[in-house]
DNA sequence: TTGACTAAACCGACTAGTCAGTCTAAACTT
DNA sequence: AAGTTTAGACTGACTAGTCGGTTTAGTCAA
């Protein structure tokens, strides 16, 4: 068995492929031609396409909340002052994430509607992801009496607002207008300080 | 010259098709069998498959700018108030416009990054859409002093919130997802009404 | 006559996926 | 230790079909 396995290499090249050109346009070809294995070794590591598709997506997200828990906005006793430095650590990697996109909204635009078993991987991966997310928020709200929302319609928010400022990054093809509406959702937040 | 050209039955086709299935799994052999037009008569009304796309992406945004404006919210005094019955109107319009999701979105995802024509198009028409925004929020800042955003920030927070909610709403199959999170953000406006 | 249009053949490039067969390394037998 | 078997990683030519776009020959109405 090679260090390096065929699997490993064509996961590695679909990854960045992917996320630089989106799933429908890039071809197994270039996949394999990227990672420097041939047509059969693919069909040998997957099933197909598509399933290679479900397998990049979860690396994909994996890596994303790695990315976005490495911060040191954990420490804080105030829970809005978490939620803040949150903010700001996504504001932060933003360019390292997302100057090319998410692929987790590049998947659901490309595959959404004819690949269902893409689509519930997706719904589930978002849904991990809101989860984390009202974990965040909720000792917030718990802590602030005069929030309009309760955590989960906030976590919910902020993963739409991500979503969007990311999609119009790239019609700007501009990371500028992806952080700055990150960081309007931030003063949003911080206009909840007790003053 | 026949009462509805070949040209206008392609546009019409391509609206519908494109908004179902999106612009890279469509085939413009799908759209003339749809319209019922010839291939000579697609490639005699339009220079490309890419420049029907422009042409598409213009016509929808335009009905969607119709749909939204038709709604009974510019009558009243209060500048906040008619922000929010404008976020209203939009959330009982969404299954109308974008329970098969949003053509802007869906074309920055498929086309930004490989026809930057397109892609200039669509800067172009989301920079008309802030600044339609723009105009809304303009008077219920200055009506409000304690607003933690400008209006330009606002428009754009909303834009991409608009954007995202439909993205979730296709990851998760269900409009509703797409409304609630519309709903969180009037709601967010309707906690800055004096009390 | 002109311009919008039709019908269908055609092009080369590209698509996802298949298949018969090769190679290697470890397991088993003698 | 030497010879045999076997699993599975891997190969690359191949298939059948699709893609956007072109071309040709001809229709039809104003």
């Amino acid at each position: 068995m090679p260090r390096v396995t065929a699997k490993e290499k064509i996961l590695d090249s679909a990854l960045r492929l992917f996320q630089q050109d989106g799933y429908l346009s890039t071809s197994v070809d270039e996949i394999i031609a990227d990672a420097g294995v041939s047509k059969g070794s693919f069909y040998h590591a997957f099933k197909s396409k598509e399933m290679l598709g479900i397998e990049a997506i979860e690396h994909y997200l994996a890596h994303v909340i790695s990315v976005l828990r490495d911060g040191d906005y954990h420490q804080g006793d105030d829970p809005l002052e978490r939620v803040i430095a949150y903010i700001r650590h996504s504001e932060s990697k933003a360019d390292e994430l997302w100057c090319d996109g998410c692929m987790m909204g590049n998947f659901t635009t490309d595959l959404a509607r004819h690949h269902p078993s893409v689509r519930s991987k997706l719904k589930q991966l978002f849904t991990e992801m809101e989860s984390q997310l009202v974990a965040l928020f909720e000792p917030m709200v718990a802590d602030i009496d005069c929030c309009a929302l309760n955590a989960k319609q906030l976590a919910r928010q902020y993963l739409s607002i991500i979503q969007g400022a990311i999609l119009l990054g790239q019609a700007h093809k501009d990371i500028a207008v992806t952080k700055d509406c990150i960081s309007s959702f931030r003063q949003l937040m911080e206009s909840l300080r007790p003053h």
